[in-house]
RNA sequence: GCCGGCUUAGCUCAGCUGGUAGAGCAUCUGAUUUGUAAUCAGAGGGUCACGGGUUCGAGUCCUGUAGCCGGCACCA
């Protein structure tokens, strides 16, 4: 006998060799019908896979985001029997589980198209009405990498090769003819996977995500516990496609981009160019307050400052060089470059440039730390491939900063750049911050005392802040550990946003010192950090989050003054706008000859968060109707009440907190 | 950079199996002077991304290039 524990705490006894389904059936018919899989002393376990002795034991069903876990894992492999019953000359390799569903990487010669998506999503169903128990199997490692090959399944025998260690047996998953190698655990049979499945998008990816190696072809799909959350699924993802920055860029009016003739660089227009004005003030007060001082460093340096900072090595395939010499001037004429031509670079990155300005005049122990700020505008030779809106562009501006200081400044210069970069996020509207702690590399530079100082020095400013964080152990940078601070676009692609770096070697590498107080030389060392990261990608993440409608302190026009009729209200619409300008708001005047419907709904699109109606009633009377963006009520005010009740509502959050 | 898809008016899109382009919105003009999400009428606007080919004839078929989209790889 074995005895059972229910997560309730009870315990019940069974005949050796019982299932979880055993279980199952002698709590109810119902709970046996639902049950999935199960969860054995905390490990996910077959539904039918015998216990092998006293156990805790807990029934998974759909509800559980086990349960899901396992539907979208069992419509991967669905998915793959599909896929090979209809084309034999597909070889399987790996399907795993992701957000909202699965995917499954194929090799075969042929491109798939969506188009055949309607064929194998029958296919599929119809694997699903067979209802084939999915049949657990443990082989011999090299049994099965034989079988695999023998079947002509290379990569299926490469990666048992690969990953099983010698000796060591594999499980199997079989239903019907077909098998894979899988870790488990499954449904007790393909009739159990609901039909609430689809399949998404196709692409490319490399074989074990390397460049070096082919290219598979990998079907993306979506799984469901039933109908009703699939649907709820797509229309999620309808509803997060026009929240698409790119889209909104465009009817509001924001930016543009040319990819013949700037490929990877925004052309802001007025609107967007003001919400970036409000967002570069903002920042500008939040630095001030926060004790660093502002510069700003040439665009274009000379090579041989690239060859010192090291960056011309290693990253000059990503740089714009410019050769520094006079072309021809003559239409027509080829440009030649001489050979001697000196080569410059557009920066991609601030640093050096800010360590010159470190080193230039001596400094002392007095100065540190000394924060060098600058809104830096960099080129980045991006793949390609890479470029996406203004998420991720060649040309783009840095919230940069480097902070000098002496080692024993760090802990206290980390916390503070936490808690400013926890402040101007939650001013933004962003209370979900994912942070991630990146920590030494195997190849590295500096002794293992100094990293552990300096990744407890990162965590304990995380802390501080408040902020949940995530380990990423080794991903640091070879020079020094680094905190990442990422946001989420509308449709769940994560940005890196924020960020904190510690760096000896530059300092060193460019030869930075200070004077310490016994009189002797010594290195500083330096804090890379960017809050927004970019101001391009930061726009862009915010104009997701908000749908466009951004809070009035940064939407581009705050107030519109629409006039009913141009001859009974146009000139107070002007008088309106001017006070209104006057009190600092961005205000604009619609005296078109259109309906107050129109110009209310017009407006309205444009997210513009107040439109103040002025008719012949108001003008008489000096008041204003004012309309909030998202309701249809209206609130009439004296002209006067208007004025101070939308100048105090428009005012950026840290000056709002500077009043109380 | 790699795989796949897409590219028709300023925008969103029609254009069947090849017979030299069409709608709505926007723009302009006129009428209307309007009370909270589209007033009516008229007009203008396209080398169908670009280059080459097949054909009597190409937006439509083939091919090359570029850009964009979705992923992958990259992201100092």
């Amino acid at each position: 006998m074995i005895q059972v524990t229910l997560p309730d705490g009870s315990k019940r006894e069974y005949q050796d060799g019982a299932s979880p389904l055993d279980v199952a059936e002698s709590i109810s018919k119902s709970l046996a019908k639902k049950a999935l899989a199960a969860k054995v002393d905390g490990q996910m376990w077959d539904l039918v896979r015998p216990l092998e002795g006293d156990a805790n034991v807990a029934i998974i069903t759909d509800r559980d985001p086990e349960g899901l876990e396992l539907i979208r894992h069992d419509a991967a492999h669905v998915l793959a029997q599909a896929v090979q019953e209809l084309y034999p000359d597909a070889q399987v390799t790996i399907g795993p589980v992701i957000d909202d569903g699965f995917y499954y990487d194929f090799a075969r010669k042929e491109p798939f198209s969506t188009d055949e998506f309607e064929k194998i999503e029958a296919k599929m169903r119809e694997i699903v009405d067979a209802d084939y128990p999915i049949i657990r199997e443990v082989w011999d490692k090299d049994a099965a990498i034989a079988e695999f090959k023998r079947i002509g399944e290379d990569y299926k025998a490469q990666i048992i090769d690969d990953i099983i260690p010698p000796g060591e047996a594999i499980t199997v998953y079989k239903q019907g003819n077909w098998f894979d190698l899988c870790r488990g655990p499954h449904l007790p049979s393909t009739g159990k996977l609901p039909k609430a499945f689809k399949l998404m998008k196709l692409a490319g990816a490399y074989w074990r995500g390397d460049h070096r190696n082919e290219m598979l072809q990998r079907m993306y799909g979506t799984a469901w516990a039933n109908e009703k959350d699939l649907k709820e699924h797509l229309h999620r993802l309808e509803e997060a496609e026009k929240r698409d920055h790119r889209k909104l860029g465009a009817q509001l009016d924001l930016f543009h981009l040319d990819g013949m003739a700037a490929a990877g660089s925004v052309f802001w227009h007025p609107n967007g160019f003001q919400v970036w004005r409000q967002i570069e003030a903002y920042m500008r007060r939040r630095l001030d307050a926060s004790g660093y001082e502002e510069i700003k460093t040439p665009q274009l340096m000379d090579s041989v400052q690239w060859e010192k900072s090291g960056h011309w090595g290693k990253y000059r395939e990503n740089m714009f060089i410019v050769p520094d010499f006079i072309p021809a001037g003559d239409e027509g004429v080829e440009i030649s470059v001489p050979e001697d031509a000196k080569l410059m670079a557009l920066k991609p990155m601030n640093c050096p440039a800010h360590v010159e300005v470190f080193k230039s005049g001596q400094k002392s122990y007095r100065d540190l730390p000394l924060r060098l700020a600058e809104f830096g505008c960099c080129h980045r030779n991006e793949p390609h491939g890479a470029i996406h809106g203004i998420m991720r562009v060649r040309q783009f501006t840095q919230d940069d900063a480097h902070i000098f200081c002496r080692e024993d400044q760090i802990v206290e210069e980390s916390i503070q750049f936490c808690r400013l970069l926890e402040s101007v996020y939650r001013d933004f509207g962003f209370e979900k911050i994912a942070v991630k702690l990146s920590t030494r590399p195997d190849v590295r530079a500096g002794d293992d005392a100094t990293w552990d100082r300096a990744e407890a020095g990162l965590k304990a400013a995380v802390d501080a802040a408040g902020l949940p964080c995530e380990l990423l152990p080794g991903e640091g940078a070879f020079y020094g550990p680094k905190l990442e601070f990422q946001l989420t676009d509308a449709i769940g692609r994560v940005w890196q946003c924020g960020t904190l770096q510690l760096d000896y070697v530059l300092p060193e590498r460019l030869g930075a010192e200070y004077i310490a107080s016994d009189g002797s030389k010594q290195r500083p060392v330096m804090l890379h950090r960017a809050i927004l990261g970019s101001m391009e990608r930061f726009i862009g993440i915010l104009i997701e989050e908000f749908a466009g409608a951004f809070p009035i302190w940064l939407a581009p026009v705050q107030v519109v003054v629409a006039a009913i009729s141009d001859d009974a209200a146009g000139s107070y619409a002007e008088e309106v706008a001017a006070e209104l300008r006057k009190a600092g708001l961005r205000a604009e005047v619609d005296r078109r000859n259109e309906t107050i419907n129109y110009k209310v709904r017009e407006h309205s699109m444009q997210k513009v968060p107040v439109i103040a109606v002025v008719g012949a009633r108001e003008a008489d009377e000096r008041k204003v109707a004012l309309r909030r963006l998202g309701s249809n009520g209206q609130q009439i005010l004296s002209l006067e009440e208007a004025l101070i009740s939308l100048a105090e509502e428009a005012l950026p959050p840290d000056l709002k907190r500077a009043r109380s």
